[in-house]
DNA sequence: ACCTGAACACCGTTCAAGT
DNA sequence: ACCTGAACACCGTTCAAGT
């Protein structure tokens, strides 16, 4: 019997709570926090209870990761030219990537873009590719090159130093520009590849 | 007492001796296969002794990391365009970190950066970006971004999916093309930037 | 200085059992 | 179907004690 319920009731648990204790755990204490057992803490309830509603550890991680993907907003359509574009809907993704920094690294090393967001995100970057004129197999490898580029350096500074932002360290919004920088030669060289 | 040395005999470790055995547990059976139990198991020590030579665990990972930089090779001086031995350099670093695939994530995380190899190679190539006629600021913003671009695709690259190398999912050979690609699209934008 | 025994404070996951 | 108790097989690290 758990405190704040009475003895022969259910823990109710159901797969959105626990997504959500998870996140709120994330949130709280980084990626150190969030174990197994101190969610079911939380939860108020034994640690396997937990696996009714999640396979594992990895699949409960997996679905945090892309759920952070869904806070990406797309460009708006028809508006500006399509290399303009892409460069917008990689810097909101490493905004977005940036506020929850404890996962970017999972990104990486986890097949990871597999996900619905991750898959929608791909999609609309690929048909930006198309409409600036790179064709295949460029298109392709552009598309990789531009998210192992933004996740890579959002992971570069998910995790920065103590003495940060000053001297000769840079601060976030010194890596900000840049990542922007970076993103910007990136294109520049992926466009000049075009056939003309 | 324990097997392979008879009663008051010491157990003789080094800090080599732990860093060797370190990286023999890794290239056997990866990241998941390197804790300092197994770590001790292996040299016949209880698990505490080996913090007579090393810190902890994170410093002993760092020293790994470093350690496996000490590969890369620097392209020989004076022979060819800087940018040219810049892309050698780059994509010797790329190399010699998928020879060590389970490291790769934690380049990215940690500040990494920091040991003597590192150092070496950072120098090198900010040599090289300023005889390319790169001036300052972008030129330490350009060293970052080749950094976090090689480091990036290189974690990509080191935990492949199951079925790679088949229909549409890239292998390594792939992979190794695509860095190249994206390698130079990046310095064909860093050189496009000078001041003509 | 270097190593051990024992312990502390944890992990993820499984299995049989209860309701 | 959902949850618990108990257990399995682990972790990294510290502390006091021995040589």
């Amino acid at each position: 019997m758990q405190p704040g319920r009475t003895a022969g009731q259910r823990a109710g648990l159901t797969r959105e709570t626990v997504l959500r204790a998870a996140r709120e755990l994330l949130a709280e204490g980084g990626l150190t926090a969030l174990s197994m057992r101190a969610l079911a803490g939380r939860l108020d309830v034994a640690p396997n209870a937990l696996y009714s509603h999640v396979a594992n550890k990895t699949a409960l991680i997996d679905d945090l990761l892309d759920d952070v993907l869904a806070g990406v907003e797309a460009p708006a359509p028809d508006t500006g030219a399509p290399v303009t574009r892409l460069h917008q809907l990689m810097a909101s993704t490493y905004t977005v990537l940036l506020a929850h920094p404890d996962l970017v690294p999972l990104y990486l090393s986890r097949q990871g873009a597999r996900g619905p967001h991750a898959q929608r995100l791909g999609n609309i970057a690929a048909a930006l590719l198309r409409r600036a004129g790179v064709p295949e197999p460029a298109a392709s490898e552009a598309l990789r090159v531009l998210i192992v580029y933004t996740i890579g350096f959002a992971a570069f500074t998910s995790h920065l130093p103590e003495g940060a932002g000053t001297e000769h360290q840079p601060g976030a919004a010194e890596l900000h520009d840049n990542f922007g920088r970076g993103l910007g030669w990136l294109l520049t060289g992926i466009q000049r590849s075009r056939p003309s």
